[in-house]
DNA sequence: CTGTGTTGGATACTTCGAGTATCCAGCTAC
DNA sequence: GTAGCTGGATACTCGAAGTATCCAACACAG
């Protein structure tokens, strides 16, 4: 199909998809001659794909980019979940930002793997972030306990197991890469709304059990 | 102390500073002339607030401008809680994107919400906010089944227990508002790293399990 | 008392990301 | 054969988030 017919379907319009080509986004169409080039149903699908990251995602161009080279390169559960993991930032850390000299949340970090046995390489760019994040946690006066941090540290497990299920059974690998793409994106939003609706389902009850006193007294925190 | 010791204190340009004052972020300082104003450390404790959330929270001016007013006007644990849940964005979800015909995610997200027992609000922005989400999962052909969905919830209905534990036994209202703010802005992306890192031991494990196939059989998906 | 230097306030400017719009020459399809 | 796309390049717009400059009013040290 030609640009306009791509610009139809996915409705973007064709500055756009000219400007995601420009940005190497999209793959060029095939060229049939020197002002016209054909576009396939894989262009779509990517336009959809860059669409949902950067709206859904909230992923910058640049952002994306990786993120898309990376599930072009990757093939494999692994390599597809490792390097999508990799380049999909997470909202709100920048771990290029992590000094060297924060030995006391670096060592809370690589305790805490010690304790959950998981095994992630030190070099991983989310070790880094959540040494980021523990750092300014403390520096805000709100840092966690490290049973604290165990506690969710188990949850995050079991959510990645969930995660992990949606992954199984999907054997083409670009298929496969965008499942992950989708899964560490989108879903994320969609865990973050669900633990706020939770967070306002439990003041809610707590403030009914407790009357119009709005308090939580410690005798009512653990009957919700 | 005056501007430019507020300046050095927290790190902020003075520049800044005023910028931050025009936009209605930070409340003027106590006027002792016409050239020259009093700031106090509740200045600076605002001010760190700020940066945390637009660094950390990776919010823009105008979200940080709405939480703040939520955080001054907020007393009790539900009015703290619910007014900065309300103003704080979800990273990627644009409620306001909602239109009306959304027969099928909206029916998904009322059964989700009777099934777990939730007692929340139809109104909520974050109900609207989920219905976006999975509206466009499914747009993404990647969907949740209800089962799938109501796990999740479980596991976030966990998180948010935990969350709740950290507001308890907090007196000072505005305290308790701005721990509110960190509890979401903040530990949202400490849990989001927790997944990635929990993800990546996972399919470590499942890697090894399978030798150097990679590839994760129905039989050892349930060995994690 | 005087002049140096800071302050608050206003306004203008810069930078960056993310598109849009315009232009142009070549080609296609009616 | 010509009206109208097309690809490619370049220029423009727009808003967000600061920065920088300017100015009159004042503080206060000597």
């Amino acid at each position: 199909m030609k640009i306009s017919e791509l610009s139809r379907r996915t409705g973007v319009p064709v500055a756009s998809i000219k400007y995601f080509l420009r940005q190497g986004l999209l793959p060029a169409g095939r060229a049939t001659a020197a002002t016209l080039a054909e576009y396939g149903e894989e262009h779509a699908q990517r336009l959809r794909l860059i669409k949902a990251l950067t709206t859904l995602g909230g992923l910058s161009i640049a952002a994306t980019r990786d993120v898309l080279g990376a599930v072009d390169q990757a093939h494999g559960v692994e390599g597809a979940l490792g390097a999508v993991s990799y380049a999909l930032p997470v909202p709100g850390v920048r771990p290029e930002e992590v000094s060297e000299g924060d030995a006391t949340a670096g060592a809370e970090v690589t305790e805490l793997l010690a304790t959950l046995e998981w095994q992630v390489p030190g070099t991983s760019p989310h070790v880094k972030g959540l040494t980021a994040a523990l750092k300014e946690l403390r520096r805000l006066d709100a840092h966690y306990a490290p049973a604290e941090l165990a506690a969710y540290a188990r949850l995050a497990e079991s959510v990645a197991r969930l995660d992990l299920e949606r992954a199984v059974g999907i054997d083409d690998p670009v298929s496969l890469a965008e499942r992950a793409v989708v899964v560490l994106a989108v879903c994320a939003p969609v865990f973050e709304l669900l633990r706020r609706l939770a967070q306002e389902d439990q003041v809610r009850r707590r403030v009914a059990d407790a009357g119009d006193a709005g308090a939580v007294s410690p005798d009512q925190r653990r009957r919700v």
